[in-house]
DNA sequence: CTTACTTTGTGAATGATTTCACAAAGTACC
DNA sequence: GGTACTTTGTGAAATCATTCACAAAGTAAG
């Protein structure tokens, strides 16, 4: 049983573009998903489930899939393996991502050092600080790390995909500027900060505390009932 | 000169549950920005300038900030020290929020030493871990350490607003589980897997690696400028 | 005190995203 | 092979968020 699926329009030729930023966050969270569920050898999926187990809306998810191709099979669902594959060669997590982090310090040993900040697919080629002996003990991790100083000769001619920033607040517009010189057009931010770049670049930001605060906003509203003005 | 603004409707009483997930969080950077103008020593700040900092949209500022009050004066802009005090005062950043770490490997241990994860009104109460002397040795820390099995006796009566979740993800929901029970009823959830908790319970995500692999869609895109179809 | 200027606060317009709902397509079983 | 059932893919509708644009309100300076 399990025919695999004969109708499967691949890579549609759709503008990279013109598809919603939001879409592609998800398409992270299905191919997650989708791994496990490789991994526990289940082979079928439907598009509810999917939603069931991400807290999404059914359509959302087939919308999603549909900006790409046609990867289900009606009356069955989709094919775990061969959505899997689908979804990472949209992301292009088939291929290798080559990555550097810049910035070693509790932040960034941590990511080194985290398995699940890197999926597969991701390389982690070096690190740099300005004190690489410190942080090549912080980091526990056969990633060499090298003097910030050595940023430019080090990273070029190596094919560096995306740069992970956790440096300092006070310098990240500066690291951000020689990463760019060097002709990386992905930057991962983890500092709170807003950074500058050439319209090529794409950067993303990851800020830890912004949740948390926000939680606290949600917090207070439930602690009690009844509010009192004041 | 800079009269205080006699006008500020202070607390409009508003559901907090119409406020947009996404106001909440820009005030959050609000707050932030606003603590470095006022440790800079300025005092005044227009939404224009607000806006250019973050990357928004001047109108988007003013609206998010008129869910709460009017704040603002019309010809001048904002008074610094003001907008952050009532800011804060509506995050609930003003009081202490007690906040507990389960899961002090990697990820916890930098969580706990970074400074910038933990801002002004947030206190980290102590962490567990399964194995807590070795996740002590990890996290330089003065927070205290325990054993997870003591969870429960632990946190009780401590008032503990945040649970921040490091954790395995095979055992995230069990944990989830046992700190809804304590009473918890915000999560901060490090660890990329959807938990089932009450609807009483408010859960917000950080997802440490969702962003890199969105990122990896959108380098390939640049790398090279002609798409040949296979 | 009056005038010219700036910037707020906000209804209306636009744009984006999510959900609904259903025809079309494929499955599964007899 | 045929029939009943399931689930996809997708326009249309609904919801949510952002931006525009301007009257109202306050500033600043003579």
């Amino acid at each position: 049983m399990a025919k695999r699926p004969a109708k499967q329009t691949p890579q549609q030729p759709i503008d990279p573009d013109r598809i919603p930023r939001a879409v592609i966050k998800r398409l992270s969270l299905y191919s997650r998903i989708l791994q496990s569920f490789e991994f526990q050898g289940i082979e079928k999926i439907s598009s509810a489930e999917l939603a069931r187990r991400l807290g999404l809306n059914s359509a959302q998810v087939r919308k999603d899939l549909a900006c790409f191709g046609q990867f289900g099979v009606p009356g069955f669902g989709y094919h775990v393996n061969d959505l899997r594959r689908q979804v990472r060669s949209i992301l292009k997590t088939d291929r290798e991502m080559r990555v550097i982090l810049v910035g070693v310090g509790n932040l960034g040993s941590a990511l080194m050092s985290y398995r699940g900040f890197l999926k597969q697919g991701f390389t982690m080629l070096f690190g740099f600080d300005v004190n690489p002996r410190a942080a090549g003990d912080r980091a526990r991790s056969k990633v060499p790390i090298y003097d910030i100083r050595d940023l430019e000769s080090k990273i070029s001619g190596q094919g560096v995909d995306i740069a992970v920033l956790a440096v300092p607040t006070d310098v990240v517009q500066e690291v951000a500027n020689r990463i760019v010189k060097c002709g990386v057009n992905a930057i991962l931010n983890f500092v709170p900060m807003r950074i500058e770049v050439p319209a090529r670049v794409q950067v993303r930001y990851v800020d830890l505390s912004l949740e948390l605060e926000s939680l606290a906003y949600y917090v207070q509203g439930r602690e009690k009932e009844g509010e009192k003005s004041d």
